[in-house]
Parts: C-alpha cells; structure tokens; sequence
DNA sequence: GCATTTATGTAAACATGTTGTCGTATAGTA
DNA sequence: TACTATACGACAACATGTTTACATAAATGC
C-alpha cells in the first residue's frame, strides 16, 4: 500500500459495493411487500406504476405503448405482457389508434379507475408512511435526489452503449 | 385545504411516489446495465450477488443454499435456480453436507473464482466508478444509509405480515 | 413517387423473483 | 421413544424483466 490513492480507492470501491447490493436487496423487497400490499386488489407493484402513470392528467386521453414504456423505462415487449395481464383483469383497455395504424392507445377502464382510487391508493400511502416511518420531509428529499443520480448516470451508460442505429454497411 | 397537516400529508406522499418510483427504476436499470458490464463472463447482477457473498472469508469453506438465500434476501426456491444455472456454467459447485443429509453446501469453483477476480470484478469495479462518478465518499455514505432505512423498514413490514408459523388448530 | 430508415406490435428464449405444496430429514418436547 | 414443529430441497404456477427476430406501417430523404 505505496499510494494513499489506491487506499481511498479500495475504500470507495467497498462502499460503492454494499450500496449496489442494498440496492439489489431494496428493490426485491419493494416488489415483495410493496405486491403484498395491494395484493387484495390483484395488483402487483409494477401493475400500480402502470395505473400510477395512466391515472396522471397528462395522460388523460391514454398513452401509447411505446411512451408508457419510455415512461416507465422498461421494454416495450416486457410492458406488452403486463398490459395483457391488466386488461384480462378489467384495469385497463386498448384502442387502436385512427391515425397510427401500427399503435394502440391504453386507458384506465372505469373499473380500474375505481380500484385504483378508491381501494389501491389509500392502502399504496399507507405503505408509503409506514416504510418511510422515520424519514424527515429533508429525508425523503436527498434520497430522491441521490436515486435521480444514480439513475441518470445509469441512464447514460444504458444509451452509451447502445448499438448505433446507423448501419454500418 | 382547511387543515395545514393535510397540505404536508400530500406533498409527503407525492415525494414518497416519487421516491418508489425512481427506486423501481433504478432497480430495472441496475439489471440491464449492470448485467450487460458482465455479460462477457456470461454472468448476470444475481450470480454476482451470489459470487460476491461466496468470495467472502467468512464463507470460505462455502454455505448452505439456506444461508445464503437469507444472506441475500431472496427465496431459496429462486435461489436455487440460479445455483443450478451457475453450476450448469462451472462457477459453483454443491457437496452434500456431511452432518445434514438435508442440505448442500455450495461452494466457488476454481474457474470460479477465477473468472470474479481475474475478469469479472475489475468490470464490476469500472461500473461502480461510473455509476458514482459525480458521488463524493460522502454522497455514497449518505445514499447507502438511506437505503439501509428503507430496507429495515421493509424487512420489518415483511416479517410482521408473515404468518405466525404456530398452527391455530 | 420511391427507397431507406424508423417505429410498432408480436413471438420466442431466457433469467429472476414470488408463492404454494410435497416428501424427507433434523430437532425439540412430552 | 414417539410426536410435533421446523428446516431443506424439489417441483409447479405465475409475474417481471431482458434480448433477438420478424412483419408491417409510418416517416424521411433522394
């Protein structure tokens, strides 16, 4: 140990390493007991980010697969499955788009409306206050903000090493 | 808006959303980007959670799947298929335990461990240093004790929801 | 207008995660 | 010793996520 860099470094490296795997061990548990949660509803966490995106005023008249997914950051095929899944339960519904022949456009069917407000939300906040029980106001704000960095520098490594979309030949 | 606790109610919780949400995103792109810095190895985030845990000193002499699934917080049913997927690729290998004819005990092969410190962790390093380019040895403090609040505060929803294991009848 | 590129939906293969169930081995207790 | 609770591995069903590949529709460039 020659450099006092090098020990820093190694030092970095070891936090760097239990942030990922806590990271790793968060989102299985916001899955597990996040799902749990609204398990009466026949919800899953990933199905409230969808009805939480579509329930937006902004999305008031629907949104395309292909935005939901942009939205959402996941692939469109993954988001496909889902949505399936969804309008089997009555949530949500798909109508072709008039101008777009290629596209669909998804919306909150009433149904889902009402599961969404009346019964998902209230017990989605409560989940909320009871996992964020001893988190300041200040808190919650620096956590945002240090997820928003992780995730825009992930972000950017995602498109970095996207193939090009020219083609070479 | 007649009571000024309300007011602060809904700004919590629209934090609070916003908060799960980007942590459900930053876990998505934690798999894609990181599985994709290792995907040379032929290896995924999961198997280097599970080599990281069993390159550990204390795991020297390997674990049991039941060890490590609590180690890493995930079932051993899952657990077991991805043990299985590693073994498939000669990067662990299991031995029955002598003293407990129930269980294995998995352990790194020499390929194994080779292929972590040789290749995979030098890449592993190299993504930690970009994701946290912009972190101060501070910011990544911070970020990891948010996390670890989070991650108790689930833990402990998770266990008071569980069935109480003693029968009623 | 026609050719190329880009966007969309769909299908398939695979890895991860959950729960529930079952058979068996171990451990603790009456 | 026997009974019971617990732990372990295996199997199945299901939901999520990723790629890759393909057909078709729309947009763009000459």
């Amino acid at each position: 140990m020659v450099n006092p860099n090098e020990t820093s470094e190694i030092v970095r490296m070891e936090l760097a390493n239990r942030l990922f795997f806590r990271l790793y061990q968060c989102a299985n548990m916001l899955h597990k007991t996040g799902t749990r949660a609204v398990e009466d509803e026949g919800l899953t966490t990933q199905q409230w980010a969808v009805l939480g995106a579509l329930s937006r005023p902004e999305a008031e008249g629907g949104m395309s697969v292909g935005d939901l997914a942009r939205y959402l950051m996941v692939s469109r095929q993954n988001l496909s499955g889902l949505i399936s899944r969804m309008e089997r339960d009555g949530h949500v519904h798909s109508t072709p788009d008039g101008r777009d022949r290629r596209s669909k456009r998804i919306q909150m069917t009433d149904t889902g409306r009402e599961v969404w407000v009346v019964q998902a939300r209230p017990k989605i906040h409560a989940y909320y206050a009871q996992v964020l029980a001893d988190f300041s106001i200040g808190d919650i704000t620096h956590s945002l903000h240090y997820l928003l960095k992780l995730l825009d520098n992930m972000k950017q490594i995602d498109t970095e090493e996207e193939p090009a979309p020219q083609a070479v030949e």
